[in-house]
RNA sequence: GGCCCCUUGGUCAAGCGGUUAAGACAUCGCCCUUUCACGGCGGUAUCACGGGUUCGAAUCCCGUAGGGGUCACCA
């Protein structure tokens, strides 16, 4: 085995890109990037049952569109595929007729009805579930018994008694399981003859030459299963690190694919216009920290400054607020002509604005991605954001009937409606110098004078610079606003 | 339940025997802006508990409690 630093990141094809899978990725990534090392994506797809057809191209468009990049993987071939698991089954198959030759594995032909069976007695008797070893020990005539009656076997592995594996986490330290806990000899080869997902993984990482396994959590159990294959041949263990789980702050459990109150798939943020900058930089500082005060980095300085022991040992919960402000500090430095075509395609995906634009639409929607940009997280969000410009409609909220009860609002109103009326086309400056005539000839000012304003012109208590967003809604729809208003603010 | 892991503010976290216990998000207040947003400044708020070890413990050890993960012919 060389020097070289040597990593993967392995996923099961059996749907998108979840967020936890990505930081497995992205961690693996930085970790071998820092290290000038290699960067393999091998797919475990060897249940086919759950196997989706593009899960594989899905996962793999996903991590790039986050702006990761391999060295070795299916789409780029490498010196050590093939990169799907489905494709090695000629590599595990001397390799479990060898375990059969010397015992150290035997075919078990009990069923799953059977299997279930002596669970449930195991549970019953309070005892916990693990394979008894009846096929351990068959004689020949047992084995062609159960073949004569057409029974496929499954092949499990020997654990041995009494024998402690222990390993050196990259995160957590020293952790150490007996051979007992693992639940007996477990199977390595389903009925159909593929290999299971604890003897494949340990295979693969050593035939890859794989240095580091860096996964999550969730797999710290599996660790002693795929030591004892490394025993069972005689090879050297990789490296573990087991990352924390990313939890949901609501429950604090760990991120289930049927919650629906986080949107889970890298594919959800790439939907609603995210920047992959954005997320890259989330991701990374979700279970891991830098050194200084600094969180906001390029993938670039990321890899610089990576650092493996700076890996979080308690979980992480997914702050939605912490994204969106990061998202939102990146969208402020975004290209405003970028981002205006983005906004643009998605206004007339939604049937906001027609697929042909005049140039004064054009305009005008550049002139509201200028206004709303500072406070932007996502493209999509602009939508949320300017609707008022889109959909007339304003809905009064109790927040907005509470301005517009003040003392003084009507007379603002009126005032104001009245130099409206009087222009031919409402421009910001006509607007500005209107509001301030307002000022003079009632006597209100600084809040009091322009939250009335806002309110009755744009439904809101928050939005962009007034004057500028009252021209560009119009006259037309300032005018009528203003009616809605007082009528309220009468009542 | 067995095994394994984890435990610093509302959230993420720095800290690795001696600190006024960083910083970020959120929240609150002030300033800037005659409003809003952005921005700036500041405030509130944390070492789960109990024993040790030590001159000294958020940091080391042992318990307790709580949380999580895992116990498949899934990965």
């Amino acid at each position: 085995m060389s020097d070289r630093i040597r990593v993967r990141y392995a996923p099961s094809p059996t749907g998108f890109l979840h967020i936890g899978n990505a930081r497995t990725a992205l961690f693996n990534y930085l970790f071998a990037r820092h290290y000038g090392g290699d960067f393999i994506i091998r797919i475990e797809d060897t249940d086919k049952a759950r196997h989706v057809e593009t899960g594989e191209e899905s996962q793999l468009e996903n991590l790039k569109w986050l702006g990761l990049s391999w060295d070795e993987g299916p789409d780029v071939g490498g010196e050590f595929g093939p990169y799907r698991q489905s494709e090695r089954q000629e590599i595990y198959e001397p390799l479990i007729q060898k375990l059969l030759d010397e015992d150290k594995a035997y075919y078990c032909y009990c069923t799953p009805e059977e299997l279930e069976a002596e669970r449930e007695a195991q549970l019953s008797r309070g005892e916990m579930p693990h394979y008894g070893g009846r096929c351990a020990h068959l004689t020949d005539e047992q084995r062609q018994a159960f073949e004569a009656e057409g029974r496929q076997p499954t092949v499990r592995i020997r654990t041995p008694k009494h024998h402690t594996y222990c390993f050196n986490d990259m995160v957590k330290g020293e952790i150490s399981f007996e051979s007992e806990s693992v639940g007996g000899d477990w199977v390595i080869v389903k009925r159909d003859g593929t290999p299971t997902y604890n003897f494949a993984v340990a295979v693969d990482d050593h035939y890859m030459e794989v240095t580091h396994v860096l996964r999550g959590d969730d797999h710290i159990s599996n660790t002693p299963k795929q030591m004892l294959v490394y025993d069972s041949f005689g090879w050297e263990y990789p490296r573990f690190g087991h990352m924390t789980l990313i939890t949901n702050p609501e429950t604090g459990k760990k991120l289930s694919k049927r919650d629906v109150t986080i949107l889970q798939f890298i594919e959800d943020y790439r939907d609603m216009g995210y920047m992959p900058e954005a997320l890259f930089n989330f991701i990374a500082l979700l279970g891991w920290s830098p050194k200084g005060e600094e969180e906001l980095f390029t993938p670039a300085e990321f890899i610089e400054i990576f650092d493996y022991h700076r890996l979080s040992t308690s979980p992480a919960a997914f702050d939605n607020k912490k994204l969106n402000w990061i998202a939102n500090q990146y969208m402020q430095h975004a290209d405003q002509h970028e981002l205006t075509e983005k906004v643009i395609a998605d206004l007339q995906a939604s049937k906001l604005l027609p697929n042909v634009l005049e140039d004064d639409q054009k305009e005008k929607i550049n002139k509201l991605v200028a206004l709303y940009q500072e406070q932007m997280s996502y493209v999509k969000e602009f939508k949320t954001l300017a609707e008022l410009f889109f959909d007339a409609k304003i809905q009064w909220t109790d927040a907005s009937r509470e301005v517009l009860a003040g003392e003084t609002v009507l007379q603002v109103l009126e005032n104001f409606k009245a130099q409206l009326e009087a222009m031919d086309e409402l421009t910001a400056e006509a607007v500005q110098k209107a509001i301030k005539t307002v000022q003079k000839e009632t006597g209100v000012k600084g809040r009091n004078l322009y939250m009335p304003i806002r309110v009755a012109t744009t439904g809101q208590q928050h939005g962009p610079e007034l004057p500028l967003a009252i021209e560009l809604l119009g006259k037309e729809k300032v005018l009528a606003h203003l009616d809605e208003a007082m009528e309220i603010a009468h009542a």
